[in-house]
RNA sequence: GCCCCUGUGGCCAAGUUGGUAAGGCAGCGGACUUUUAAUCCGACGAUCGCCGGUUCGAGUCCGGCCGGGGGCACCA
């Protein structure tokens, strides 16, 4: 057993090399010595000439090791595949034009114990990608590349926000209500307190008590908890950016969301235009509003809104498929022919705007539109990618929707609201007009990157556990 | 929770109307000084997800269970 270094003093990537000698002429050796390391990704053994492929995480470039002066080269010959090894060499082209380092001095860094897979097929079945991700990080490039992409995006969000003078901030994960959205949370339990918690299903009831606190402009980009399935939209665990602005009103929140896009478009991709599903997406601003009745009516050839006798509603629901409760007022009927035959036959990006009180408990009155409320959803490719709205600071209000929403709850409603005494208190000590606003990070990634399974952005999806 | 699809050696992957498990990569042994998924030769490696059933005979058919994927429902 060879003796494994405890540090290894690399002075290039292989990035750096690549970039830099991309013009040598085939047969060159030049007098630069570097030292890399990385992970032997292939090998070609011929006898008294080595090749091989070592990858770090910038890039791979080809080894080039000749017998006559390459140290130990029977054991450089006998490391596996996925081996992690330092080398130090001149970088030359070979014959064939391949810029190489030539491994002058080389050293194992880490064995693997285990073969790695197939070089040329990688892993077709996803379950091994979602459960051994740091293999699946190795030889699936397009993995690699959207986990990268998504770091750039988040990186780039907060700058974005951070350039218009939102700062940063941590609320609660462990509520010990769980507040701020419509969702079934998980619940756990703190034994010294000895009280009941809840993984938080939303921050928003936080930031905007620190909008009362006087940050006016706050944002924060955590991980929200619900307890409900999986799909290739849903994983229980995913990554909220919330922000609210004190002053501001729905349509300045519009205009933010479709300019950060529109930049994270840009700057990661270098266009506006996306391919998702197979089909274009134009995300440059600014982009389509429209009231969620209009879009009803677009899409049904129905002219319904609140004051639609409520046979009518529950008529033309039924004809689209939903359905419908016994419980289900007006503004829950239009939310379900909505969300039945107009969202997923959005395709380019849409501001949904107007959603019923009833179906909005945290969205403040429309300010000409009796019963709706200044809020809007962000529809992409058919699919939601956020909800905003005008910050609902009334605290007689906001207590009679905590009411309205508590009676579900008791009519067994396990995703409807709780009355959060704290959070009147606070709105008592006022909460100035304040745009709000929640995306889905995932789904976000989702669409910049062009994937469709939302296990493929993020890291290490929840499965159930294997057993061994 | 419901429906459909799927599960073959470490990885990729054939397997037709049920007849007793191809091939490739990796690993092992050998040849080879400019390869590019190197190539060539050799030996090895599989209770075909698990349990049960039908059958003279099951990877192939049937039932149940487990894992995974997709869709529906729910949500962001």
């Amino acid at each position: 057993m060879t003796s494994i270094p405890y540090r290894y003093d690399r002075d290039h990537s292989v990035g750096q090399i690549v970039e830099a000698n991309s013009d040598l002429e085939p047969g060159t050796e030049t007098d630069q010595v570097v030292s890399i390391a990385g992970r032997l990704m292939l090998r070609r053994v011929q006898g008294k000439l080595a090749f091989g492929t070592l990858q770090d995480s910038s890039g791979r470039v080809q080894l080039f090791a000749p017998s006559k002066t390459t140290p130990d080269f029977d054991r450089f010959c006998a490391l596996n595949l996925g081996d992690w090894i330092g080398v130090k060499g001149i970088i030359m082209a070979t014959r064939r034009g391949e810029l190489s380092v030539r491994v002058d001095e080389w050293v194992v860094l880490a064995e693997t114990q285990r073969p790695f897979p197939d070089k040329w097929h990688g892993i077709s079945d996803v379950d091994t990608r979602y459960r051994q991700r740091y293999v699946d990080l190795w030889v699936t490039p397009e993995a690699r590349r959207t986990f990268l992409l998504r770091s750039k995006a988040v990186s780039l969000t907060r700058r974005f926000l951070e350039d218009r003078d939102f700062i940063e901030v941590e609320t609660p994960m462990l509520q010990p209500l769980p507040g701020g959205a419509l969702a079934k949370p998980f619940e756990t339990h703190h034994n010294a307190l000895d009280i009941d918690l809840y993984l938080r299903i939303a921050p928003e009831l936080y930031l905007k008590r620190l909008t009362i606190g006087g940050f006016e402009r706050v944002f924060e980009i955590g991980r929200v908890f619900r307890n409900e399935g999986v799909s290739t939209r849903h994983n229980p665990e995913f990554t909220m950016l919330e922000l609210y602005q004190a002053y501001a009103d729905f349509g300045d929140i519009m205009e933010l969301v479709e300019t950060l896009v529109e930049y994270l478009a840009r700057e990661l991709l270098g266009t506006t235009i996306v391919e998702f599903g197979g089909r274009e997406l134009d995300l440059a601003a600014p982009w389509r509003r429209a009231t969620l009745d209009e879009l009803i009516a677009q899409h049904t050839g129905e002219h319904v809104h609140l004051e639609t006798p409520i046979d009518e509603l529950r008529t033309l629901a039924e004809r689209v498929g939903v359905d419908i409760k016994a419980s289900y007022g007006p503004g829950k009927l239009l939310l379900e022919i909505y969300e039945a035959a107009v969202e997923a036959n959005v395709w380019e990006p849409t501001f949904v705007t107007d959603y019923p009180s009833e179906v909005s408990p945290l969205s403040r009155e429309h300010r000409d539109r009796p019963g709706y409320t200044e809020r809007f959803e962000a529809i992409v490719a058919g699919r939601e990618l956020c909800n905003a709205f005008s910050e609902l600071n009334d605290p007689t209000e906001q207590r009679s929707r905590f009411e309205d929403q508590a009676g579900l709850r008791d009519a067994g409603d396990e995703e409807a609201m709780v009355v959060d005494e704290d959070y009147l208190r606070a709105l008592d000590f006022g909460l100035p007009p304040t745009g709000g606003l929640g995306i889905g990070i995932d789904r976000l990634v989702m669409l910049l990157a062009g994937v469709e399974s939302i296990r493929d952005v993020v890291l290490f999806p929840t499965l159930r556990p294997e057993t061994f």
